[in-house]
DNA sequence: AGCACGCCGACT
DNA sequence: GTCGGCGTGCTC
């Protein structure tokens, strides 16, 4: 009796016992992917977790249908980091497998629909859309759901099939197919027939009356003399100036053989490496201090100041990692995996640079897995955004995650909701590998460990080639209000600034923390606003296509001329957003070119790369832009940036507020004066003695920490405590707030006071779905485990109550 | 998550 | 009277 259990791509906690042979028993190893029948119809990809003789007492176990692979395409390490993720971010094995495996990995069936052929159907008792479907089945083979779908027209098409079935007029097959298919490149070589010099001769007089082939043999000769390489078809095609047809024909002919070669879709091809830089004294002093750090600690932080060359320290890091025959893992939020990055990183280690990150294809993200799964010396190093942990690395010397205090590196949604930053520590500890997290404004969290010794800590507080921290000056915009000395959104002192600093050449940012046009439409009559039909918002205006969005759903509606509630026709905007100061910008500097960054502009795979490059190239000297322009990016010409408005950030409801406020304008003023020029940042606020703003002007890191850390201890937030939020969710008001008050009072009795709510979110419902927030807070010295267990308990028995089987529940670890 | 089964309203 | 709506339960 063998047996084997199996994960599967669906959120359900168990996993599932299949039965195999005893040569399959054999041959099957743990992380390999087996196809199995699921449910009545349904075929899945499953991973095998774990190959025993225990037969399952309960149920009789089902056969695979087949095995996928003949090596694991999952490693041990995965396995176990699956588990901790699992554990830890209280989700299932399969939501795990999920967000790790990339999508061409995992198999799905589908129903194939094709004519019963053993019997002859009178086509008068069919009905009309089973006359349709079986029609069609005259002229097509077979047809799949979304070909039954289109012919009738209509979504439910499931009655219709089952009918058909009924009358034995049709039969259903579950195909599977592998998703992905290694590209090929197709090649051409001269037939071994032509290789006898007396034999070409008689070819080439063959084809005088065929010059255009006569020229395709030539080039062909000329070129592989030359690189002495197989011979592309394209390159082929692009020497000689001949059409493909010709060498088509000339394949017919049995002149030219044909053959392919598989390759990557990813490919570099730059020259050959160059030697990394010599490092200033401060990276130097900071380099030695690391490595001294990483005898003791497995984590180390590296604090060091916006521009102060981080970057170089890192790569002299992984050349000896390198040296070492270790894979590296450079991780970095999404928005800062630029060209500028990539390219700098593949001139000094070329081809061992592999990329991945959520914009490639999932072609491109097998190709990237294989080479991390053969430890392949394309993929020494991967750099990658936070999904880039699941890769199957084999043996991990160093973790890099740059810009370690973005909250992009923590998934929200879906499960899991695992932090790269926290996972890739538990990785490291996997692969006996080091970790070092760097910022210019390092999380409180990671400030705390090191401070509490958890982890080392390493400082560099000078910038690169010594350039003197950008000037930063608060401009107080209510006293600017009263003396009337505002145009638009723009206080005289900006504009001053940005005068000069066009003047000069220079270029400029403008950072303003929300995208569209403005935020709120509101009547001048009565006060009425648009809101979204499916969420408690109101409607962005956008002005670019003049429309009215829901961030939260993305509804979309057209702009309206008169006020839905009174028909008044005075609308007036309310608050503002990057569209409205670039109008602004371009009005009051007609002579110079505005250009705007936000999610709305950088849609699409090099949507970023061309704003950048434009600004890059000066092309643009006013880039207006939402927090996008933060990461990570190297301009060389900037002096100016204002930041429009620090105070809606610094209201925002959310005890990390004021944190991030202090790194996203400590980040936007890191972007003024990279080079010998010293910047200059103006910061408009209504609250100019706001402590967050003093120590932003001071650049006073440790200031900041210390005084958010104790209302951190004050209010019982992390780092001082863990905690963990949980959501629930349904279109029935009354329903999730009985359910969440059943739920927040069963907790109440293992956890007493820390558990806080049930509260409605500012945003109370989007998507027509109700939300209520329970938090729970635990102390350090509770066990973490432990409060997990009692969670999962009651939530078994939340779920027992039938009332309740219907409300969404989410789990979500340090939801921060 | 899918998908089947089963019980109630709007149509022929 | 049937078709089809979605609430409920199960999946090795």
């Amino acid at each position: 009796m063998y047996f084997i259990d199996v994960i599967i791509p669906i959120p359900l906690k168990r996993l599932f016992t299949y039965r195999v042979t005893k040569s399959e028993s054999d041959f099957l190893k743990r992380g390999m992917r087996v196809a199995v029948p699921f449910g009545k119809s349904k075929v899945y990809t499953g991973i095998v977790f774990k190959i025993h003789n225990d037969a399952p007492t309960a149920y009789e176990a089902k056969d695979i249908q087949q095995i996928l692979d003949n090596q694991p395409v999952v490693n041990e390490k995965q396995l176990d980091l699956w588990q901790w993720i699992s554990d830890y971010y209280l989700c299932t094995l399969g939501d795990v497998m999920r967000a790790a495996l990339p999508n061409a990995f995992i198999l799905e069936s589908e129903t194939n629909i094709i004519k019963n052929k053993e019997k002859t159907i009178d086509e008068s008792e069919l009905k009309d859309d089973e006359f349709l479907v079986y029609d069609a089945l005259h002229h097509q083979s077979s047809l799949k759901i979304h070909d039954i779908v289109n012919i009738l027209d209509k979504n439910n098409v499931l009655s219709v099939i089952n009918r058909l079935l009924d009358k034995d007029a049709i039969i259903v097959e579950e195909e599977i197919y592998e998703k992905y298919k290694p590209k090929l490149v197709r090649y051409v070589k001269l037939n071994a027939t032509y290789s006898a010099e007396a034999s070409l001769h008689q070819l080439l007089n063959d084809l005088s009356r065929a010059p255009k082939q006569r020229d395709v043999i030539m080039t062909l000769f000329s070129v592989s003399a030359k690189t002495k390489k197989p011979i592309k078809v394209t390159d082929l095609v692009a020497e000689s100036g001949a059409s493909s047809s010709i060498i088509k024909s000339l394949i017919d002919k049995g002149v030219l053989e044909e053959y392919h070669i598989q390759t990557d879709r990813v490919q570099y091809s730059g020259e050959e490496n160059e030697a990394t830089k010599t490092l200033n004294a401060y990276q130097e002093k900071a380099l030695v201090e690391i490595k001294i750090a990483f005898k003791t600690f497995n984590t180390t932080l590296l604090h060091g100041v916006t521009s102060s060359g981080k970057t170089e320290v890192y790569v002299k890091l992984i050349e000896d990692v390198l040296k070492q025959g270790r894979q590296v893992l450079y991780l970095l939020p999404e928005i800062a995996l630029t060209t500028q990055l990539i390219t700098r990183l593949q001139n000094y280690f070329g081809e061992k640079v592999a990329v991945f990150h959520s914009k490639y294809s999932s072609h491109e993200r097998v190709e990237v897995w294989n080479h991390v799964l053969s430890n392949s010396a394309k993929a020494q190093i991967v750099l990658g955004a936070r999904s880039s942990i699941f890769l199957p690395f084999k043996d991990l010397g160093l973790i890099i995650v740059d810009e370690e205090h973005e909250q992009s590196f923590k998934q929200f949604d879906p499960a899991p909701r695992y932090h790269a930053r926290d996972t890739a520590v538990v990785l490291a500890h996997m692969h006996k590998s080091k970790v070092l997290l760097g910022s210019a404004t390092p999380s409180l969290e990671s400030f705390f460990n090191a401070k509490q010794n958890k982890y080392g800590f390493v400082e560099i507080k000078q910038r690169y080639n010594n350039v003197l921290m950008p000037d930063i000056e608060l401009v107080d915009i209510k006293e600017k209000h009263k003396k009337k000395l505002m145009r638009g959104h723009f206080s005289d002192r900006l504009i001053e600034e940005m005068t000069e600093t066009l003047a000069e050449g220079q270029q400029i940012i403008l950072f303003q923390n929300r995208r569209g046009f403005s935020p709120i439409i509101e009547c001048n009559t009565c006060g009425h606003s648009p809101q979204c039909p499916n969420c408690d918002v109101s409607l962005t205006y956008h002005q670019y296509r003049k429309q009215l969005r829901c961030h939260y759903c993305g509804y979309v509606s057209v702009m309206i001329k008169n006020c839905a509630a009174c028909g008044s026709s005075e609308l007036d905007n309310k608050g503002f957003g990057t569209e409205q100061i670039e109008e602004e910008a371009k009005m009051l500097f007609p002579d110079h070119k505005v250009g705007r960054m936000d999610l709305d502009t950088t849609r699409g795979k090099y949507g970023y790369e061309k704003i950048i490059t434009s600004f890059e190239q000066q092309e643009v000297d006013i880039l207006v832009g939402t927090q996008m322009l933060t990461k990570g990016l190297d301009f060389r010409n900037v002096k100016l940036v204002g930041v429009m408005n620090a105070d809606n950030m610094l209201n925002f409801p959310d005890f990390r507020a004021h944190e991030r406020s202090f790194q996203l304008i400590l980040q936007v003023s890191g972007r003024a004066g990279r080079t010998d020029k010293r910047g200059k940042v103006l910061i408009q606020t209504y609250n100019p003695y706001h402590n967050i703003l003093q120590q932003v002007s001071t650049n006073n890191y440790v200031g900041m920490y210390k005084e958010q850390m104790d209302d951190r201890y004050n209010f019982k937030y992390p780092p001082v405590y863990k905690q963990i939020k949980i959501t629930l969710k349904h279109k029935d008001f009354n329903k999730v707030e009985v359910a969440a008050n059943w739920l927040a009072k069963s907790l109440r009795l293992f956890f007493k006071d820390n558990v806080l709510g049930p509260e409605s979110p500012p945003i109370a419902r989007i998507r027509n779905q109700f939300h209520k927030n329970i938090l729970i807070k635990i102390p350090k010295q509770q066990s973490l485990v432990k409060t997990k267990e009692a969670i999962i308990k009651l939530n078994n028995s939340f779920f027992s109550i039938k009332d309740f089987r219907s409300v969404k529940i989410i789990l979500n670890v340090d939801n921060f």
